[in-house]
DNA sequence: GCCCGTTATATCCGGCGGTATATTACGGGC
DNA sequence: GCCCGTAATATACCGCCGGATATAACGGGC
């Protein structure tokens, strides 16, 4: 899986010296949404599960609720859900992104000619 | 030194897997060019020589042309300055920054109080 | 020709981020 | 009450990044 593409930006938002929100923890969400499951999304990602999941608690800790929320044992062994809080959280993510990346791309062109 | 604000950004510019240039590396640009020294900036940005060396490798190795050109010897000890080539490439990255920080403004606000 | 401060390179080492693994807790299905 | 798959947590281990240190090359000043 190519991680970026050559000149690509990469957009991080920070909470302190900690990654609030950037391009992988918004990947992971979209899978949790997807998946329903930490483990099953870390297992997509090629991640270990506790990596998986320390980015969710951080995520958790950063925002002012939590973004996912997670339940032990049940049907299918329990699982994870995004909140709607998370999906705001995506949804202006995602925004600030594309803001981004209209706001550069004339910008960008020029600059990856820069590039070797 | 706080280095993020709450809820500030921060931008990258990938090349690959390398980080092309991004705020740390700007900052040394900067530092290279009053300076006119890689040591002298990696001690005023508290960093080993090494580390600076090798960031500024990076940028060398990353863009069509040289940022910075370095000589070893001569009056001083020999230097470094920022290339012509260089400059531009600061010039433009700042130029990408202050074009994020005004297209997310009014964004960042917003996603700012989503968080804790 | 020696001194000096810098660039450039090599080596060693500690801390940290990450994986791998094991263990416990959990709760619905059967 | 057992099984199952997940969340949650702890532990051990490893690789890598970065700092600290040492050394060599360099070239102008004196």
């Amino acid at each position: 899986m190519r991680r970026h593409a050559r000149g690509a930006t990469k957009l991080r938002v920070m909470f302190g010296t900690e990654i609030a929100i950037g391009p992988g923890k918004a990947e992971l969400l979209r899978h949790i949404a997807r998946t329903g499951s930490i483990s099953a999304s870390a297992r997509r990602m090629g991640m270990s599960y506790r990596r998986a999941w320390l980015l969710v608690d951080t995520m958790n800790r950063c925002f002012r609720e939590p973004v996912v929320a997670s339940a032990a044992g049940g049907s299918g062994g329990g699982g994870a859900r995004v909140t709607a809080f998370g999906r705001k959280v995506l949804e202006r993510f995602d925004a600030m992104r594309r803001r981004v990346d209209r706001a550069l791309d004339p910008e960008l062109e020029r600059f990856a000619g820069l590039l070797r």
